[in-house]
DNA sequence: AGCTGTCAACGAAGATTGTCGTACTCGGTT
DNA sequence: AACCGAGTACGACAATCTTCGTTGACAGCT
């Protein structure tokens, strides 16, 4: 058994809920997805079942409704998909992963005075 | 038709190939993907025969042996997975991103001296 | 003209993804 | 005791991904 393989799309929205959240109920993730797009309980049933299998999502049954959680932190998995990522579409290299974050502009002005502290930090560490 | 849709992971380590090497055939292709792992010649061509099909790669068919190129640049494509990385897996906030990716640590000095020239131009363009 | 090796096209198989419908089960209400 | 609403389990389905074998075409050599 390896490590929780990489989440696809339609986990990602689960996870985020169950991030938002904290532990929930199939219906209380169902009714936040279905706020926001059509699908069915089932279908939201299926894919956690699906998650638990492979390790994404843990379930307590002391309950007869079921509770699932995430198995991971949000930042562990961003943290993979990043590191994914990294290999798989910029050849390792953090720099260039960092120059086309910047370049999408979504970044306020606190949020580069935060990035710039991250740097210091970093630097710092590395000296 | 809407715009080119996201590689895959096996797409990604074609296009990764036509990046580094330009225009090339099935044969070079295969043969640099070959050296990483196992894999037959008809994979690579039933691959870019579809990657084709979705827009992903251009085909020069005048020589009986087919040249393939990538439509996109590699920074193109870097631009587009962030963006749906940072939609999907990160709330948007590209903050939270760049975080995450100066705290994988494989940056070296001299890149983290880069981010920071990358920070003052961000920066100036804000103000 | 025929042989041989290289190539593109096609189809297929197995795995995964994302979506449900249906069936079964349990607890509480009448 | 029978019923009903809410819950889970279990396939089933089409779509996509990844892999490859087989087939048919073509080009150069003998």
């Amino acid at each position: 058994m390896t490590s929780a393989p990489r989440p696809t799309d339609a986990e990602l929205a689960i996870l985020r809920v169950l991030w938002e959240r904290g532990p929930s109920t199939v219906r209380q993730v169902f009714e936040v997805l279905a706020a926001e797009r059509e699908l069915g309980y089932t279908t939201v049933l299926k894919m956690l079942q699906i998650m638990h299998d492979k390790g994404l999502v843990a379930r307590d049954v002391t309950d007869r409704t079921h509770v699932f959680s995430a198995c991971e932190t949000q930042v562990q998995t961003q943290r993979h998909l990043l590191d994914d990522l990294l290999d798989k579409a910029f050849g390792g290299s953090s720099l260039s992963l960092v120059m086309q974050a910047l370049a999408t502009r979504r970044a306020s002005r606190e949020e580069l005075a935060e990035m710039r502290k991250l740097l210091d930090q970093a630097e710092g560490g590395k000296r």
